[in-house]
DNA sequence: ATTAACGTTGACGCTCGCGTCACCTTATGA
DNA sequence: TCATAAGGTGACGCGAGCGTCAACGTTAAT
């Protein structure tokens, strides 16, 4: 029932299950085994069941923080088999350095790219504005077809305004 | 072959093809007809072809824009539904302006957490560097599982450091 | 008359990261 | 002995926004 025990140097759990792990890192079981089926951990079996070791939970942990950052699935596992694969320590940091470098670049990209968004906004909000200003004095009645004129004609000249 | 003509007072083209509209804004025909597919447009035919009039080309800018600054399709209906149905211009842009603090909200969101992201990288990055320089001497040799346990202790000590 | 360009309607594919069944197995305790 | 919990394996769904065929129809120009 209990994987975990405490040895005498003082090491912690040596096997966990899947549900150990789930609960503390708070992802779902089928979660870790999506991970497996993508290469990402993979645990022995017992019988059919799942055991995770202490390099499976830290595997885990990359993929958990890797996640956090927005690096896909792919990604981490393309540095988890250098991890594996690559014997040298400097490689692996080296591995580790350019990928964090590619991710920064990526996401100071969709940074850039929002605060256009948001950009576009603040003016397209300020637009509407005043356009609600200079119409709140008037009633003004319309029907639909004039309504969608207004619209388009907005829109229209948003191109002078673009 | 050309569905553009100028009247005398000076209004220009009255109809455009799917490709002379996707020429213009620089969008592919399948686009356009996913777009007529989600109810975003509304093209009358001749025959088969559709026939885009200078309304559904106003909708389609409206639609482009509104996706250059992250509204999904579904939002973008519900605004262009809002033209057609609503003959009360103020109500038209208040629910525009709605829908632009909405979505404001969202990216200042995104940007929040890409900006966690990005401060977890450079963390992340400035400790890659710290491990390198104090690596870089030696030459450390190390089989893989050796290796291997140098990343999961280093990740297990991100506990403390976390 | 022929060919090329342009058009049409499905319909399936793809990416990502799982959620959500449905149904079967194994271990454990009362 | 039997119920219950914990585990397992498929397999389909989803949401977004199209791309990419396939297979066919229409139009215009040479």
């Amino acid at each position: 029932m209990d994987q975990s025990f405490e040895k005498s140097d003082g090491t912690r759990q040596r096997t966990y299950t899947i549900s150990q792990l789930s609960r503390e890192f708070d992802v779902t079981p089928r979660a870790l085994r999506f991970y497996e089926d993508k290469g990402l951990l993979s645990p022995t079996r017992s019988g059919m069941k799942r055991i995770y070791s202490v390099r499976d939970r830290a595997r885990l942990k990359i993929v958990l923080s890797g996640r956090k950052v927005g690096f896909s699935l792919n990604d981490l596992r393309e540095v988890l088999d250098l991890y594996d694969l690559d014997d040298n320590q400097r490689a692996q940091l080296r591995a580790a350095h350019k990928k964090h470098k590619q991710q920064i670049e990526v996401l100071n990209q969709q940074r850039l790219e929002i605060e256009e968004s948001l950009a576009a906004l603040h003016e397209g909000v300020a637009w509407i504005e005043e356009k609600l200003s200079r119409i709140e004095p008037g009633p003004g009645e319309a029907d639909s077809m004039r309504a969608y004129d207004a619209v388009a004609r907005a829109t229209l000249q948003d191109d002078d305004h673009d």
